[in-house]
DNA sequence: TAATATAATTACCGGTGAGTATCATGCGGC
DNA sequence: GCCGCATGATACTCACCGGTAATTATATTA
């Protein structure tokens, strides 16, 4: 129906419509309608985003069409349109989901006071658990090349986001002393990034090691462990307090 | 043409044809000969793979058609069945090329005597430089996933022996005393692997570094360079060697 | 129960892309 | 000149896949 509003070839993310709607024609009409956010449907979008994760993971993006999501699901290919708007956007969406745990887990060691080489250790630790993920995949493997141009520099904006904010803990650790590595913060976070990368194509559940276990091997490996001698003479023993600190994980 | 002998299904290497052939007609018959194994076709068939290895590494396997490719080579699409037997056949030929390097460097690294630390060091620096190349791309970010089951697990055995050899450095290097790491060697290797790897995403020609100054680095990062005091001695008076050979860039 | 919004379905369109059947040409050897 | 072969082009098929239109089912509310 060409007539209907809002619905041209425009990618229209629905939120910003509701936001819009209800921004536009105030609260007291009848027809403002809260927009009950019914919380069956985000849950059924998570549940798409999921499925195509681990189908993706499985058989790849291109190799995964829209049917078959939408049989593994249990319905049919349109009714997964009353989601998402095209198959772009789910990709964009494991893309974001994945990539959000580390961001997380990067925010989380901002605001704590830990010397960085602790703080370090939580986003490697995170950073593992979310390659090792669900979404681990399409972090890693899935290219911006499949993306629009728009959604491909949004993710490199998250990407971006996470390299600095290694780079800026292994500084902050160079700098109170808690990190003594041998080459610049930037060879060494693409080296890290890229062996946390790497376990999206070898790590399989069920593996000898947890992922904590070759997060914590990684940290050793690169220098800034907790066997490391040449961290013993520089700072004390105090590095194991954010370690055991009430932290959830 | 369903008579045509040998053009069945089944994927036939050009090479093993030749050689089968000429080993049962013998070298005195005239119809051994025909086997002109033209050197213009194999020139042309490389052409084909490494163009696609390029045109895959832009704009990613599965949104490059043939008919992109033979725009780019300036034929039409048939033509690129005279040298190929399909679309797949050309992306595992560009695996294969690029863990070849890889591969070789390996073979090297066995045939020296040199410390394991430098043989290791050789090996890694062609790692870097395959990673690098045009046919990077295609070993890090294609997946097995678009390759058919043989396919897929002759390059899972090729990445398996070098996964393989990189351990065994290690291993070699820990006994002869070359090399000194706190993890065990699957781990490392895996980390080792892993940041070399992501080298084919952030990696572009023209970047300060080159890639024998990356692999350096990575071999400092990992505790095995020159840098860690575990190496006193300047030992490798031979590491050079093989180092200007190979990049373009 | 009527009205309405949402959810899901059936049936289709348009485009694309891998792979093929068939014909045309150039060339070396008889 | 003719045959065999290699090489290439034209024009096609065939299947698949992303996306949409029209339609039915379900649920909520007045």
């Amino acid at each position: 129906m060409p007539g209907k509003p809002g619905s041209g070839k425009s990618v229209r993310r629905k939120s910003e419509l509701g936001a819009a709607r209800s921004a536009a024609v105030a609260s007291e009409s009848p027809w403002a309608r809260p927009r009950r956010r019914s919380r069956e449907r985000e849950i059924k979008r998570d549940a798409v985003i999921l499925t195509a994760a681990r189908a993706f993971q499985r058989r790849g993006y291109h190799n995964t069409s829209l049917d078959d999501l939408a049989a593994l699901l249990g319905v049919t290919k349109p009714t997964l349109y009353h989601y998402v708007t095209n198959k772009e956007e789910i990709l964009f969406e494991c893309f974001r989901t994945g990539l959000d745990q580390i961001r997380a887990g990067l925010r989380e060691a901002d605001a704590s006071d830990a010397p960085a080489r602790d703080r370090l250790a939580l986003v490697v630790r995170r950073y593992a658990a979310a390659i090792t993920s669900d979404f681990g995949w399409c972090m890693v493997r899935a290219e911006d090349q499949d993306l629009s141009h728009e959604m491909g520099a949004a993710i490199k904006a998250l990407k971006s986001e996470i390299d600095q904010g290694l780079r800026r803990l292994l500084r902050a650790g160079i700098g109170d002393g808690s990190i003594a590595i041998a080459t610049e913060p930037k060879l060494t976070a693409f080296a890290l990034a890229g062996a946390l990368n790497w376990m999206g194509h070898w790590y399989r559940a069920g593996e000898a090691l947890s992922s904590d276990e070759v997060a914590e091997g990684f940290m050793v490996l690169f220098g800034v462990g907790p066997a490391t001698k040449a961290q013993r003479g520089r700072y004390n023993g105090r590095s194991k307090t954010a370690q055991s600190s009430g932290r959830k994980e």
